[in-house]
DNA sequence: TGTACATCAGTGAACGCGCGTTCACTGATGTAC
DNA sequence: TGTACATCAGTGAACGCGCGTTCACTGATGTAC
């Protein structure tokens, strides 16, 4: 259970900060083709949230000038920042529910693997997103008002832990019965320990952390072992 | 293990926002009492920010107006906010671990009273100061760089934590035999769960979370026993 | 085949706002003579 | 005891900046006749 030197190694690299596009400025659409614009927008508030990791740094002029595309063109496809942050939340929300599950059927069908590799799934998509990982998971005091759509599918992941857990522990599980309580108490763990060592690890990167991957294994294993 | 209905209930409430002084403008300070309005700066600053709960919403003119003095009278305390603002969080982070000292020695000396004191005491802080606690922990990719002094204590806590944990396992603990790799592993545990609770509560005040005190003592519970 | 016209995909100037920061200034109060 | 002066504790106007937002405008392109 060796510890990284400093901890420092744990900090992912984030994408640098973005140039305004250089010179030439973009050429309109094609007719018929407008929504070219949408999503070289949304590509580029991705991308300046990926460098910046933070939602307050995402401005509607600077998004433009990164399109190369007259500040008020964003309004050709958007009503305001928030509604286009919603946007870029959405995707890589989408996104990542959809790796969490590959990285589980990665796992094969032994609910311990499939358990194991979501957790390495989770900490995967961090790695490779970190900046849009602080923004989704951003503590607000006053969460937006808007909504998202389908609440991200959070839910169903902490459903798939908790039976994961479950079938580990060699539950039966059908429509009728759900995972235990003890199971689904043992699937907020596992988030909550996630996010924690991810965010943390971000707020203080010079502490000495333990290696990460280390970490997450343990954690499952201790979760998995607290419930024979 | 009840989960509260809608979760909601874990939201604690932010102090409000605060109006700007009305009216009658803050008399100068006498002679030699010049330090008093740093105070005063730094104590409106601080509810700013637990009004809040975001470093960006910060700035020098809001927090003149809230004193009710001239924007440049900031100058006369402070180089810029951001000193402003790490004089905020180093208050609150020398309050914050006092507070978890106190709440361990409030478990008396068994070991595992202190685990769970210390816990709660932690959680105590959020529920007190909840915008307070997203600022100084708000997972930033790029960390300031103004170094905080002290580090904060933040590595003493986790190393008293790990100590607890062996104690509780019956570990021979002296001068030269510090915790096991396995306990002070439980401590990373503990803090990322802890830090992952409340802030996963903050982002999505309105998923199905289970009661906050139970899943604390079920995570602590869980470490302890994972290791006899 | 030509041409008028509607539509699409944007542009550019201008606005008012709040911000950090500068600079010279003010008014009260203690102190040396 | 009076008075000049230094010092303390601020003030107020002004600056340039980037921001969101508005409004009228433009230039290319497809289409109806």
């Amino acid at each position: 259970m060796p510890a990284s030197p400093e901890g420092v190694d744990e900090a992912p690299t984030p994408a640098p900060a973005l140039p305004p596009r250089a010179g030439a400025r973009r050429r309109p659409a094609r007719r018929g083709e407008g929504s070219a614009l949408r999503e070289e927008i949304i590509d580029a508030a991705t991308r300046e949230i990926a460098a910046t990791g933070d939602a307050g740094a995402l401005t509607l002029r600077g998004v433009a000038r990164i399109v190369g595309v007259a500040a008020t063109s964003i309004y050709l496809h958007f009503d305001s920042v928030e509604k286009l942050l919603d946007e870029v939340k959405l995707t890589r929300f989408e996104q990542f529910s959809a790796a969490l599950n590959d990285a589980a059927d990665a796992g094969g069908t032994d609910p311990a693997a499939r358990l194991l590799g979501r957790a390495r799934g989770y900490v995967a998509f961090w790695r490779d997103h970190p900046g849009e990982y602080a923004v989704m998971f951003a503590a607000r005091l006053h969460p937006a008002a808007t909504a998202l759509p389908r609440a991200f599918r959070l839910k169903d992941a902490l459903e798939a832990v908790a039976e994961d857990v479950a079938r580990v522990w060699g539950e039966p599980l059908d429509a009728d019965r759900p995972p235990s309580p003890e199971a689904s108490m043992c699937g907020f763990h596992l988030w909550a320990g996630l996010h924690g060592m991810l965010s943390l690890r971000m707020v203080r990167p010079h502490l000495p952390w333990p290696d990460l991957d280390t970490e997450v294994a343990d954690l499952v294993e201790r979760l998995i072992s607290s419930g024979r």
